[in-house]
DNA sequence: GATGAATGAGGGTTCATTCAT
DNA sequence: GATGAATGAACCCTCATTCAT
C-alpha cells in the first residue's frame, strides 16, 4: 500500500504530470504548475518538499499503482488458456500504457534522474517478464505454441512498440482513421493492440485448435 | 544539402549532442556547453543566435544526414531479394540507431518543442515505410512472404522496440552477457537484431524454399 | 515590575534566548524556535504579535531583571568600606555577564534594532556608574583611592573585557587551563575577575592600609 | 599579499561591510548590497562566487590588511624604549580599531560562522601579544616597569574597552563634549586612548625617571 | 485558546543573452 | 571575428504571518 495523498496534493500531482509530459521536468516551473492548478507557488515545497521530491512522488505513486494493478490482474487470469492469457496480456499492458501514456511518455527521460525510480520499474518489468514466461510455458506444453522466443524480447516488443506509437502521435495518425483527438487515442490504441496480437502469436508460432 | 558549418560550430554540436544526451535541454546549460568545448559562453548565442536555434541546427542536422544516408542504402539494397532486402533494411534500421543512440534517445522529448524536427523526422518514418511497403510487395509476389502486415506497423515496432531497449539499458542488461560497457552495447544491438529479424519475419510468414 | 509571562511565554522566551544567542536574531526562524520548543509554528505571532515584538519581549525581560537585580545588590553593599564595595561591584558585573553570557554576546548586535532595548541599556549603564563613583568618591574621601579615573572609564573596562572575553572564547582558551567547556567558563571567569580587580585598583591607586 | 580586487569588487565590499555593520550579515540581503551599490543582483554572485563567500572574501581582506599593517607597524617601533614603544601600541590598535570601527564592530557576532576568519584573527592577536610580551619585558628589565601583568589581559583591556566603545556610542556618548557625528568620533577616539593610557602604565607601575 | 493549512513576499542564485571592446 | 563583463529575468525555496476551524 502505498503513501496517502490529500486530494489536493493529488490534483497537483496530476497538474504536473501534465506539464512535465509536455514540457519535461526542467521546462516545467513550479509557477507554471501553480499557476495551472490554482495553488500559491510555495504550496510545492510545502507539501512535497521540494520540487525535485514532488518528481519522485508522483514517480512512485504512478508505478506503485501499476505493479499493484498488474499484480491483481495476474491473478485473476491464472486459470486460463496459455492462448487467452497471453491475449489478455498484451490487451492490458498496451491499454495500461495508452491510459497512462503522457506519464510514461516521459518517465523514460527522468529514469537518468531518479534511481530509486529505476529500481521500482526494473521489478516492475521482471515482474512481466515472469508472468509472460509462465504463459508461454503453458502454452508450448500444452503445444498451442510452437515457438519459444525469449519472455524479454516479447515485452521489449509490446513497451517499445506501444510507446513508440504513443510518443510519435504524428507519425502514426496518419495510418488512423480519426476525428479529434479523443477518436484517435481510441483508434490508435486500437491499432497498437491488433499489431501487438497479430506479432506476438505470429512469433510463438501460434496454432488454432 | 544541408547547412555548412564551420568545424569550431561542428565541434560545438558535437558537445552539445553529447550533453543534451546526458542531461536534457533544459538541464543543460549554454556554460556547460561552453566549458567543455572550451570557447567562451557567448560564442553559442553568437554563431547560432541562442540555445533554442543551436538546438534546431543540431537536430536539422543529424536527421538530414541520416535521410541522405538512408536514401543512398536503399539505392544500393534496390535489386536484391525481397528476403534479404529486408534483412538488410532491419539489420540497418536498428544500426543505426544504436550508433547514434544517445541522440534518438533524447529526439522524441524534443519534438514536443520543435516542429520542423517533427516534419523532417516523419518525412524520413514515411520514406522508411515505402520501402518496407516495396519489399512487403515485392515478396508477396514472389511468394515468400505469406502475410501482408501493414508496412508502418512493421516500421513502429523495429523503432519502438530498438529505442526501447536504447533507452533501458537498466532492463536490458538482465539479459545479456557483457563485462563492460562497450561490450553490452554490442551483445544488446546484435540481440536486437536477432529479434527483430525472428519477429518481422515471422509477421510475414517467411517461407524458406 | 515587568510584564507578565505565562510558562509556556517563558519557556518559548528561553528556546528563542538560546538560538538567538547561538545563530543570530535572522539566522534563527520561528520555525526552529517552535520545533525546538514543542510548540505550533502560529504561536510566536499568536502570543507575542511578531517575531520582532518576541525580540523585544526577550530583551526587556532581561535587561528589566538585571536592573532589578544589581539595585537590590547595590543595596546591600551600601555599608562597606570602599574597597570592599569596589571589589564586590567588580565581581558582581564580571559575574552577571558570564552567567548571561550568551545574551551579552548578542545584545550589542540588536541594540540598532531596538531603540527601546537601547534606552533601557542606557539607565542601566548610568546606574552603574553612579554607583562606581559613590564609591570612588566615598574611597578618595577616605584616601584608600589617591587617583580618581572617570567612573564611566571603569564600567567601559570592566564591561569592555569581560564582554571581550567571552565572545573570543578561542583567543582566551589558550591562556586558561581547562578541561571542558564547564571548566573553562569557570576558570576564564576567574582570570577576568583576577584581572579586572588588578586593573581597577592600580587604576584607583589603592592603598592598603 | 592579499589577493587582488578590482575598483568595483572594493566597492561593493565596502557597500557590503556598511549595510552589515548596519544591519548584520542575514538582514543585509543581495538586493540591499546591489541596490545601494547601483549594481545587479546578480554580481555578488558574480564576483565573489556566493553571498557566503563574499562575506569571507570581506573578512579575509579587512583581517590581512591588518596584520600586514601591524607587522610593519611592530618593525617600525621595534627600537623605541619600553614605554614609549607601550604608548605607541596603544595608541596604534585603538586607532585601528577606531578607523576600521563599524567592521571590528561586527566581527566577533560572524565568527561563529566562519571558522578561516577565527583562525587568521587568532594569529593576529597572538602576534599582538607577542609583541606586547616583548616590551613588557623589555620594560620589566630596565626597570621601567615594575608590575608585570599577563600581556593577553592587557590586550583584552584594550581590544575589549575599544569595542565597547564603539559598539556603545549611545553610552559613551553621554560622557565625551561633542557637536556632531564626525566629532564625536574623534573625541571618543580621545578619550578611550587617555583611559587605556592610564590604565595600562598604572597596571605595569611606570616609574618616570 | 490553540492549531495546521495556506499565503505572498522576498530570499540567494543561475540563466541565456547582450554589449563595449 | 571573438571576448568577458555585465544584465534582467526567472529560477526554487523559505520566511513570518494569517485564517478558518
Amino acid at each position: 500500500m502505498g503513501k496517502k495523498f490529500t486530494e489536493k496534493q493529488i490534483h497537483i500531482l496530476n497538474i504536473a504530470e501534465e506539464l512535465i509530459a509536455e514540457k519535461g521536468f526542467e521546462g516545467t516551473s513550479v509557477r507554471d504548475i501553480s499557476a495551472k492548478a490554482n495553488i500559491n507557488v510555495a504550496m510545492i515545497s510545502y507539501y512535497f518538499g521540494s520540487k525535485e521530491k514532488m518528481m519522485y512522488h508522483l514517480y512512485h505513486y504512478r508505478v506503485q499503482r501499476t505493479r499493484e494493478h498488474f499484480a491483481e490482474f495476474s491473478e485473476i487470469i491464472k486459470d486460463g488458456k496459455p492462448e487467452m492469457q497471453m491475449r489478455e496480456i498484451i490487451k492490458y499492458i498496451v491499454g495500461q500504457l495508452f491510459k497512462y501514456g503522457q506519464f510514461h511518455g516521459f518517465v523514460s527521460q527522468e529514469l537518468r534522474r531518479n534511481e530509486n525510480l529505476k529500481q521500482e520499474l526494473l521489478v516492475f518489468y521482471q515482474f512481466c517478464v515472469k508472468k509472460i514466461d509462465e504463459v508461454l510455458k503453458k502454452g508450448i506444453a500444452s503445444g498451442v505454441f510452437t515457438f519459444a522466443p525469449k519472455p524479454e524480447d516479447i515485452l521489449s516488443i509490446i513497451l517499445g512498440t506501444t510507446l513508440f506509437s504513443i510518443r510519435n502521435k504524428n507519425f502514426m495518425e496518419n495510418y488512423v482513421r480519426h476525428s479529434d483527438d479523443q477518436s484517435y487515442i481510441k483508434e490508435a490504441e486500437k491499432k497498437v493492440k491488433a499489431n501487438m496480437m497479430l506479432t506476438v502469436f505470429a512469433l510463438l508460432g501460434f496454432v488454432q485448435d
